[in-house]
DNA sequence: TGGTTAATGTAGTGATCGACACAGAAAGGA
DNA sequence: TCCTTTCTGTGTCGATCACTACATTAACCA
């Protein structure tokens, strides 16, 4: 092993840094001199290290999903009832899109927003990751339905749906420069709605 | 009146198509190119209609706002009920996210997770798109409050917020490919938390 | 008909895009 | 020490970006 020169920099410290800046600036606006800048090093250090851009942001987002960016899922995975699920997806989310000094928003749902239509390799990575998403939030619900769980609707697809679009919505309004606060109230709001249709 | 060399195109329909093209591929992704392709015409006669890239852009979200995309706003405002209004715009803005042949999804929506933070321009001018909607939202439930309608809440800006954040919602799942039955089974479920809360 | 005004088509501005050729530098193995 | 291997820095590739200079064309008015 360590044949050959050795790397001059951190691996993951670069993908850490590339994915803040592909999550403050979306995909496209996203520039290869940005990157280099950022992460100081040249740009064929960076392709021989992630290949091409395409490539690159599908890493940085991996890097996302398995840090910050996966804790809302596995806060909602691991809660105890479905109910308590839903309400730490939302409430983990707002957080995560609202820190303090940190990119605003959504890194996956900027990038969708802001992936040119051609760059399939980009493309596909984002729809697998939402397919993804959209099992785990239908699986957690399917076990609370086996458990007995009152739901509020038997038509678990659609209540997938319904609160994966909270989600987007929230990471939305988040990059237009809602509050924390004001985002939290309509995840009261939400959940509100959760307890008036699940009483049945 | 009429002097010089007449115009070779009719700027309404280049609008329009202007429109199209900044709806289907969000404001970065559409080049000048892109665009002189589409209209037909030179880029000097649309810089002589139209200025720059953000004043063509503002000037076809413009005709997008007072036309199609302003019809679920309308349709709001001239309900008799807020239920009902809210009603018909979710579902009205469902239909115009799904349209057969269409551009999926919403324009301003698109825009703003695709404009590069450089362009002051774009950027307020949407972030007073968003405040306008938001307005007629709000003044819509404050006078059904006034009405004595029953509301899901009685803290009206947030339900504004709320019901806004819904359509941003559905314009991220169009985008991403959801089926128009899909999303208006979200918003049958968006409607039975409203009367579920409403209820009281 | 000649002059004024404005829109057009051709062509090209410098800047930036993603990606790479090439040679030098830094490591291990012989 | 010399060779192989791998990474790094300089410089640049063709393509495309938003935008425009320039000469021409087509309408108006006198």
């Amino acid at each position: 092993m360590g044949r050959g020169r050795p790397r001059g920099f951190d691996r993951e410290v670069a993908l850490d840094d590339a994915m803040r800046l592909f999550w403050t600036r979306g995909y496209q606006d996203t520039s290869i001199a940005d990157l280099t800048d950022v992460l100081g090093i040249g740009s064929p250090s960076l392709y021989a290290a992630f290949g091409s851009k395409a490539s690159l942001f599908c890493a940085a987002a991996d890097r996302y999903q398995d840090g910050d960016g996966g804790r809302p899922g596995v806060a909602m995975a691991e809660a105890p009832t479905a109910r308590g699920g839903v309400e730490a997806l939302l409430r983990e989310n707002v957080t995560l899109f609202t820190r303090r000094g940190g990119p605003r928003g959504c890194l996956l749902t900027r990038a969708t927003l802001s992936c040119p239509p051609t760059d399939s390799t980009v493309l596909a990575y984002l729809d697998r990751s939402r397919r993804d998403r959209l099992t785990v939030l239908r699986t957690r619900l399917r076990t609370a339905a086996a458990d007995g769980e009152p739901l509020p609707s038997d038509d678990v697809d659609t209540l997938a749906q319904f609160y994966d679009a909270q989600v987007q919505g929230l990471a939305v309004r988040a990059l237009e420069g809602a509050s924390r606060a004001a985002l939290l109230r309509t995840v009261d709001l939400t959940m509100a709605g959760w307890d008036a249709l699940a009483a049945h």
